[in-house]
DNA sequence: CTACGCTATCGAAGCGCTTCGATAAGGAGG
DNA sequence: CCTCCTTATCGAAGCGCTTCGATAGCGTAG
């Protein structure tokens, strides 16, 4: 490693004059890689390329995928393809994207020459030449990120699904509220589409990318997400769901824990979407709900805590969509005396089953696979891409209530 | 959005052919990326094509880095920076990437045009035509991961730091131990290095790397990373922090619960590591160390937990490397109604601070920042890949103590 | 049997860049 | 004053693919 992947790169020029035809191709056509990755060679009928011999490159037999001893290894290109299967280039080209028809038989042939030289379309000369890139970008704010839990799984999710697709994926990072390098990054001709992370309200990025005419998808969604593909949490039924659950378990006084009013004018949708949704629900489910913003540090939490606790009655169970805030209020009720559930039941909304663990009592939520965040977007975008779906994707996910250990019945005679 | 991206795709193909001259350069060369983006215009002098004409572009003036009003914009080629700054393209080049000597007043006029027209270098030609591909892959393993809760702040900071050097992060997932995916991305001639990520002690992908040439860092490492880039953590010296911050408490008895046995089969290097080095540090610090590896589960924690209470003398401080342990550990002594750090301390091993504030108490670690992991190993392994270092870079990244609250003295009469 | 329209295939022209050999312009040495 | 170098710049040939227009072959209708 080191410096060393640069060392055939002191090539000294002369390869292709001694080389002979060979057949119809002459060997500059079955150049190898070795100028860009050292040491690998391709295999030529007759004469040896000066570079090569240099590199202590030994080569034999016709264009196979033959992976020799010393790491020597064959990239075939599309013309390799096309000679085994007695075609022409574009012949290939049809035969693989499926733009032209192409006749079965030949199609089988081309199909077999791939697979027999185990080739692999370059991305980079895809790219250029035509108007697939094959890129899609993850776009990832940096600087801040609620429902944080849910990142990785939504990125990895991401990453699988592109890549099943033919796809691949490039993460792309920027401050929140910018979007200027993205606009580079578009001119360069790079992607094909690209997958917002923590979309708010009114998001430049959205307007950035719909402007260059970028097919994207939004993981959540903005104010008014019309005619846009979004996969997003869907907070009405989860905020129904939650309420639901402790309507049933015998609550009739709830308390909200919500993000502080700063989460609200920053514009993420989620957070005001849950919070309106939870009164709503709270309404027609005949429940009461205190809702409060609190700061994400001990003592606000438990300030909160004890301003929900001193309403008349007092709150029997506590809801909360940060995880953080979910940690600070199990905190504020142990610091107090309280015990989870007996004194007060506690519900975590949207939160990953891994935060969700790492609390004590293990908490109970009302969430999805953050998974399918990443997946469904992924997929939807590459569908409108492919033209798969003539339809806007719109997605709402449901969420589950998942019954750990902070919940319970009211407790009768607290109080 | 939608399938609206590809309404011009249904080109009529005559474009160019009512298309004059302008200056020395027709039409088709200042051709728009229309194909590619919809309603994306080239300004032409003379002339506009049927293409442009139809989606509703009007063109006017010189090739001006200027965005119209309807999204308009145009997309500055080298050939446009070697036309305003009056040389050919090869010096555009050469100016651009100082492969050979150009004279200041021409770099300076070159500049001044790439400034003026905004240029941006399209990444497929270049990779296409160079032996640089500006892209570096990140290769995330997507069964499991050993210190989870590192992983977004390193996938975040490698590819901010990427961004930053002039590279773009491919995320790249496979399952743990496999490497075909990885071969075929390489063969593709995408990639320039890539960073592996959750590296094993044995870890195929380090080899099917080294054979291609592809110039790698690990974040983590092998066991033998002899003459390989990479940026870990400082297992020894973390655990010597940990040890000599408990024994300065006064503790004599610890504990560390370990991950299950499966874990150090697998191959984590930290997981052995993190083990080997306390107990010689145990030993250097004078105080007993009593390891027990333990199964991801609450009954499985408290069992450990029990065990080593059992102990003569009882434990009085506990270590831990996972942060499920961490949690599980916290669990058990609660359920065993002992209390934290009154009864006994909690130290987390190379935990985050994301995951050691979920904790109740706040849990005391002894950890660097995670984002460093991904910033120094994106960092090296460009600095490899440009040759600014001929040496093999090689770090090792200390741990501080973060004392928060899960820590003190060790109570005097308990049991 | 010829004209016409299809379909499957081919050839060639790029995509926007890098890179290599060639060349013009000076400077030094004879 | 001419030759030989050196240095800065240019021109052109690709990189490996897509795509467009052209063409050969064939079936069908006139």
């Amino acid at each position: 490693m080191g410096p060393d992947h640069e060392r055939c790169h002191g090539d000294d020029g002369a390869d292709s004059d001694e080389l002979e035809e060979v057949g119809t191709r002459t060997t500059r056509e079955l150049r190898t890689y070795g100028t860009r990755l050292n040491a690998c060679g391709i295999v030529v009928a007759a004469g040896v390329s000066k570079r090569l011999a240099t590199a202590g490159i030994v080569l034999v037999g016709a264009m196979q995928p033959t992976v020799t001893s010393k790491g020597v290894w064959t990239v075939a290109r599309m013309a390799d393809v096309a000679r085994l299967a007695g075609v022409s280039l574009s012949t290939v080209s049809y035969a693989l994207s499926g733009a032209r028809p192409i006749s079965e038989s030949t199609r089988d042939r081309v199909l077999w020459a791939v697979d027999q030289l185990n080739y692999q379309p370059n991305v980079m000369a895809r790219g250029l030449a035509g108007r697939r890139a094959g890129f899609l970008a993850l776009l990832l704010p940096t600087d801040e990120a609620i429902a944080d839990s849910f990142m990785v799984d939504i990125i990895v999710a991401a990453a699988e699904t592109a890549r099943e697709r033919g796809y691949h994926l490039l993460l792309w990072t920027e401050p929140a509220g910018e979007s200027a390098g993205l606009r580079d990054l578009m001119r360069r001709g790079l992607i094909d589409g690209a997958l917002l992370l923590s979309v708010r309200l009114h998001d430049p990025r959205v307007a950035a990318l719909r402007e260059a005419d970028v097919p994207l998808a939004m993981i959540g969604r903005t104010q008014d997400p019309d005619g846009c593909l979004f996969v997003d949490s869907d907070a009405a039924q989860a905020a129904d769901a939650a309420i639901a659950y402790l309507a049933e378990l015998g609550h009739t006084t709830l308390g909200y824990v919500g993000p502080p009013l700063s989460a609200y004018t920053d514009g993420f949708g989620i957070v005001v979407r849950v919070h309106d949704s939870l009164v709503k629900s709270a309404e027609r489910h005949g429940v009461r709900l205190y809702p409060v913003f609190s700061d994400l540090n001990a003592t606000a939490f438990r300030k909160a805590m004890t301003d929900l606790l001193a309403e008349e009655p007092p709150v029997t169970a506590v809801l909360a969509l940060d995880d953080t805030a979910v940690a600070g209020i199990l905190n504020g009720l142990r610091s107090m005396q309280l015990s989870v559930p007996s004194d007060v039941s506690v519900v975590g909304l949207l939160i990953s089953s891994r935060a969700a663990e790492l609390t004590w009592p293990h908490l109970t939520t009302v969430t999805h696979d953050p998974r399918e965040l990443g997946r469904l977007s992924a997929s939807a975008l590459i569908d409108s891409l492919e033209g798969v779906t003539a339809e806007v994707t719109q997605i709402l996910l449901p969420s589950e209530v998942v019954e750990r250990s902070t919940t319970g019945a009211p407790s009768s005679g607290r109080r």
